[in-house]
RNA sequence: GCCGGAGUAGCUCAGUUGGUCAGAGCAGCGGAAUCAUAAUCCGCGUGUCGGGGGUUCAAGUCCCUCCUCCGGCACCA
């Protein structure tokens, strides 16, 4: 069995759960059902940042230690995907011991390359944004730019990863794997970034100012900085690196037990640079081989502006989840978006993919199920069911194009495709006629037959985007679950017992 | 400023390597049907494919130029 392994990044503890996570992490789900759907052994895998200033302070703000804010926060975010029906395997915390037993295997693997140095970093520092702007950032009256807040000037001693040294080699490798980061257009800005000269990374800061994080093993006044910290986090759920174990046997040497390298790395264009700069030249100095892909997704925007919290006046489409259901705004984000570029949220759009959902899908599988029950007493006639065969074959196709290619919205309108053939042909079989002419009765039972089976297909295509709804599809098929791809084609549906039911996508009144 | 992308029907967009490429969905108009969630199905678009120039037998599809919009330009999780 072939094994994927995809991530979302770790999210920072220290906000609440929002649409941004929300669709990296729906998009991996969407991309990990998929997977398993077609036979893969999934390592699907997210979790939270815990480390750093900014939880430092406010747990202290909050009057509780940092953990406890960090077991708070992980739990929200927990919650959060469980209510957005998120199949992930493992949620990882970087406050772990088996993650902060890896970091420092991995620091200490850089170190022993050669790769890490001490010295000293100067920089604008603002304690709001818990960073360093730049002169240019700053602007003539040094206000952190983001807030507003003042910055200061500090000094102070830090250790640095030779991030340049491996400038010529992750040019080379970005250039001999054109499908390494995706879309194009993001992989084109990385290059454009490589153009100019690469600095080393800063990957410590001192203690006395910042204790919560994971201390350098060779230097305790030192703790990680967030990179090495978040980034590692890969590694560890990979299980490649056993910190417990004697150096070199460790994890560097042969990775065939673990899963690491990722199949792909999931993110916002935001955090692209991290996951396609720093991130690659960090395994390079471990020798550690570099994920497969990294794919940057788009924002959500409204009118011309990120949607964002700050800007408060936003319609959150998770919202709708209450009056619509957890399947159909997956269906939007991932429908609506297409994979890797921008999308703008409008309610009248929502309304349109809605409608799709209930006009074209849910109003096939009634009116299809009423018939079954109707015309034959709610079994699947014993009769070829072949019809649709040929289109059925190509709309798969696309599908899995869509999906493997990552252009879920491509995929995704080639299942809703089908879906609209299989009205058509109801149309143009008109079962109501047939059924009024008992000569005809196999001409009906083909065709019901036919009908049910798209809808098996129709379940399998649909379910790693509406789970629930592909579910109880099935159900109301007679399946005992949603058919994978592999069983399809030998699906036997002849004397299934359907229920027809309420309506899987029911009209929303009030608009 | 530098680098990159985009401008195709009212709206959202498809259009691989130049030659049925002028399209789909939505909206609108007309019709059919009644199994179905008044859902479905069929028919209807004279769009200068942002403007201009060029290459070619032939260009949304390549080159130049102009206009407009957008993205990136490092320690931002």
């Amino acid at each position: 069995m072939s094994s994927f392994f995809l991530t979302t990044p770790i999210y920072y503890a220290s906000g609440e759960p929002h649409l941004g996570h929300a669709y990296t992490t729906i998009l991996a789900d969407v991309l990990a059902r998929y997977r398993r759907r077609a036979g893969e052994d999934v390592l699907f895998l997210t979790g939270t940042d815990e480390h750093g200033q900014k939880i430092q302070e406010a747990a202290a703000a909050q009057g509780v230690t940092p953990l406890e804010l960090c077991d708070l926060m992980a739990g929200r975010f927990e919650e959060a995907w469980r209510d957005l029906g998120i199949s992930h395997d493992r949620f990882i915390r970087t406050t772990e011991a088996e993650h902060i037993g890896v970091v420092t295997a991995l620091l200490e693997r850089l170190r022993d390359n050669g790769h890490i140095y001490e010295a000293e970093y100067a920089g604008w520092y603002s304690v709001g944004q818990e960073r360093y702007f730049t002169e240019k950032e700053i602007g003539p009256d040094r206000v952190d730019p983001i807030a507003g807040g003042p910055v200061q000037r500090i000094r102070e001693k830090n250790y640095f990863f030779r991030m340049s040294h491996f400038q010529d080699r992750l040019i080379r490798h970005i250039e001999d794997n054109p499908e390494w980061i995706v879309p194009a257009t993001r992989r084109n800005e990385v290059l454009g970034f490589l153009n100019q000269p690469l600095a080393d990374l800063s990957i410590s800061r001192p203690r006395a100012r910042i204790h919560w994080g994971i201390p350098l093993p060779w230097d305790a006044d030192q703790v990680t900085y967030v990179w090495v910290d978040a980034l590692t986090n890969y590694v560890t759920a990979s299980g490649a690196i056993d910190p417990a174990a004697p150096g070199p046997t460790r994890g560097f040497g042969d990775l065939r037990p673990s899963r690491w390298p990722a199949d792909v790395h999931l993110m916002g264009k935001d955090i692209l640079t991290t996951h396609a700069v720093y991130w690659p030249t960090l395994l390079m100095g471990a020798d550690l081989p570099l994920p497969r892909k990294i794919l940057a997704h788009g924002w959500w925007v409204v009118g011309d502006t990120k949607m964002s919290k700050s800007l408060g006046n936003v319609v959150d489409p998770l919202d709708l989840r209450e009056q619509f259901g957890t399947d159909a705004v997956r269906w939007y984000l991932m429908r609506e978006m297409p994979t890797g570029q921008d999308a703008s949220y409008t309610p009248e759009r929502f309304l349109t993919r809605y409608d799709e959902l209930g006009n074209i899908l849910g109003n096939l599988v009634h009116r299809a199920l009423s018939m079954v029950v109707r015309y034959r007493g709610g079994t699947v006639p014993d009769a070829p069911s072949h019809d649709l065969a040929a289109e059925t074959e190509a709309a798969l196709d696309a599908y899995r194009q869509g999906l493997e290619g990552y252009r879920l919205h491509a995929g995704f309108a080639a299942a809703m495709d089908l879906a609209r053939t299989a009205n058509g042909f109801v149309e143009a079989r008109e079962p109501w006629a047939l059924a009024r002419a008992p000569e005809r009765a196999d001409e009906l039972d083909r065709t019901l037959a036919t009908l049910v089976r798209t809808l098996a297909v129709l379940a399998g295509m649909f379910e790693p985007v509406a789970p629930v709804k592909a579910r109880e599809l099935a159900t109301r098929l007679g399946l005992a679950d949603v058919p994978r791809f592999a069983e399809l084609d030998g699906l036997e549906i002849a004397g299934l017992h359907v229920t027809v039911g309420s309506p899987l996508f029911p009209r929303v009144e009030a608009r």
